[in-house]
DNA sequence: TGCACAATTGAGCAAGTGCTCAACAAGCTA
DNA sequence: TAGCTTGTTGAGCACTTGCTCAATTGTGCA
């Protein structure tokens, strides 16, 4: 196998190992023994585990906000927002968003993925600013300042994927859909002034 | 020394570790190191690291919501949510905010962190909640779903605390303040019917 | 065919993990 | 004083961690 193939087999599968056992107990074992190999193959493609944890959440953090975005990009003004809602509620469970409160938890004490999530955030918080000015242009409301209200409402998805994952029955998705649903209501004809 | 001081000895030390280390590299021999006594010792009160790692939790946290709670109950309606957001960024790092998105993190994977967090969840989502109808009582606004509200600002400031406590420079303590204060402002005269 | 270089192996190291347990110390009761 | 309970010790076990490194395999080029 090639160097960058087996390079990318690795970053996979150490991202569905950590998806399984979440950032902190993920180990190298773990990634070599799903992929069937020795445990020394690791370390010869990536220095140290740390940076291969970092480059699998990067990967797939990344690759997620693609998805969303282009998504949106083939979409009418008026359904932004229930598109949006249903992506971010695609699985009941919210399981896809463990992978990324995870990196936010684990990004105070690691560097590497520090960076990571703090360039996912700013594409994170783009995505859901472009998601205010487009329905502004489109007549559909207003928003005195898009950037506290885009900060707001990716803090507010943030926050609610946390009680969500935790799979207790205080709230479920549907019920998270519909406050980040009235969220954006609540943004996109507010007259609150900016601090 | 007596038993039950002793065990309060444990659950501080503890508590002092996991704020350092986080919950998931904290360890028994920090604990047991930082109070200088022998590694065994935590297991004669402890029947495990994960119980102890929970008791110690449940304490603190538990003693930050009473805390807001005594606050906010010798302040007038007006003066609620300044106090409120004051509480919230006492610390410019949002340093004491950690260990709570530490538990929420950990308690996808630990039963016995998810109970301490469900039941911390309650009595932060009764703080807010108390809030806004305190404030509506006072004349000072109306709020249709006061639940709703009281939701979304919960999880708004989990989402808050997760970006400033990464410390990085997209958002600082006093925004967050600023952030919130404006939710309030939007809930407080909204005319959003529930979902 | 032979050589070179890459990919891959797997035993093994040093450090750390939670936890056990026989032994010891100290204080209280009988 | 003797005996018992209780707090405390610390060596040690079985296991896991990230990582190293000499040895081996395999593939493509000369």
């Amino acid at each position: 196998m090639s160097g960058a193939e087996r390079r990318r087999q690795i970053i996979h599968a150490a991202y569905e190992v950590i998806l399984d056992k979440g950032l902190s107990e993920a180990a190298t074992r773990d990634v070599t023994r799903r992929m069937d190999v020795s445990p020394g193959l690791l370390h010869h493609y990536f220095p140290s585990w740390g940076q291969l944890r970092a480059e699998a959440v990067r990967t797939f953090v990344m690759a997620e906000i693609e998805e969303i975005d282009g998504l949106l990009a083939t979409t009418e003004a008026y359904e932004l927002v229930a598109c949006f809602t249903d992506w971010m509620a695609k699985d009941p469970a919210f399981r896809h968003w463990g992978l990324w409160l995870d990196a936010i938890d684990a990004a105070r004490r690691d560097p590497d993925l520090a960076a990571v999530v703090t360039t996912a955030y700013g594409a994170w918080h783009s995505v859901i600013a472009s998601i205010i000015e487009r329905r502004v242009a489109a007549g559909r409301g207003s928003c005195p300042n898009v950037e506290a209200a885009a900060w707001r409402i990716g803090a507010l998805i943030d926050g609610l994927a946390g009680v969500v994952a935790l799979g207790d029955v205080a709230l479920d998705a549907e019920q998270a859909k519909g406050l980040v649903r009235q969220q954006f209501d609540l943004e996109l004809c507010a007259d609150v002034s900016a601090a």
